[in-house]
DNA sequence: TTGGAATGTCAACAAGGCTGACATAAACTT
DNA sequence: AAGTTTATGTCAGCCTTGTTGACATTCCAA
């Protein structure tokens, strides 16, 4: 992974990714990127007067039905309250479910509902059409160095739960 | 560019990257990596009890000084009367400065003072540590491909002003 | 049975978006 | 010279989404 950099010693050339400038750019990229990245989502969910905390909620609960409302706050990184008020009215609209664990009956296991699906689709799919349309652009290569760098620039807790999701998704 | 996909016609191999499952991963990594992206400078915002618009109005103004109120609007995408808030206090606390223009004395053209440059140092110092260590752990390939993502999955408009901003600050 | 964990809820507050309306000054157009 | 447009500022009010603090309920586990 490192040898292209350990392979010779000259600084000056090898690291100039790394100047301030580089990565001025670097951090303006991310800036105008994430705008792009949840533009599409924006606009959908300001039909429904839902904003991106309920897209964040649906997008999770999908990717892991059944999951806890403090398994949620741990990867939303929010507080119960915050979690508590968007939940509330996605369960309202009967777009999530909220089930009584059988185990511990505590906890809340939370499922979208068919509508719930059908948001999340129209949601996650204008979501895919910018990035699969970045991605092609941008070729396998970029997208996987895309991924390394991301990945590098998590929180280190974040991380674990990212790859987490990727080893029990695929 | 494509190359590596127009050499041979093997999509079911060649356009693995491009999956649902694929798509899926590479949001989440934005989302997780965009936490993390604003996770230091958004601890010491909190300190001087400033939020992420201070900061962004700091890091362009301070990329382009003397750049002018409705410039400024554009980069940063909200309205004038959410700007204006934000530039107000930083004018009032003595970090940013308002000059009327010499040729158009209807516009305003702003600048850092030195406090304001020594607060923009604190916060782009804490922000590029992480890029900077993202990029180091990365590679210069993967950074390369991180740019390219990025830049595709700009809004057009936003893609242009990225650009214009590289051109002028190189 | 008692302690703590998981959850929900109420109240209050702040940042930072938004819209609409209006004011002012300067520049541009006719 | 008069009228229009542009650039900016400001006031008021609204919404979402984050925060803290306090308190209630349920129920597992020691």
């Amino acid at each position: 992974m490192e040898s292209a950099l350990s392979s010779h010693h000259d600084k000056g050339q090898a690291l100039l990714y790394l100047t301030d400038e580089q990565l001025r750019q670097g951090i303006e990229a991310m800036f105008f990127a994430y705008r792009g990245f949840t533009a599409d989502p924006d606009r959908i969910l300001a039909q429904f007067s839902y904003g991106r905390a309920h897209h964040r909620a649906l997008h999770f609960i999908n990717g892991a039905p059944g999951t806890t409302v403090n398994n949620l706050l741990n990867i939303l990184g929010v507080t119960k309250q915050s979690l508590n008020r968007v939940l509330r009215s996605l369960i309202e609209d009967g777009l999530v479910e909220s089930h009584v664990g059988k185990k511990d009956r505590r906890k809340r296991h939370l499922f979208l509902t068919v509508e719930g699906v059908k948001l999340e689709q129209k949601l996650s799919n204008a979501q895919r059409l910018r990035m699969r349309s970045a991605f092609r652009t941008a070729g396998p290569e970029a997208v996987a160095g895309f991924r390394t760098v991301l990945e590098a620039m998590m929180d280190p807790k974040m991380r674990d739960t990212y790859s987490n999701m990727r080893d029990n998704g695929s």
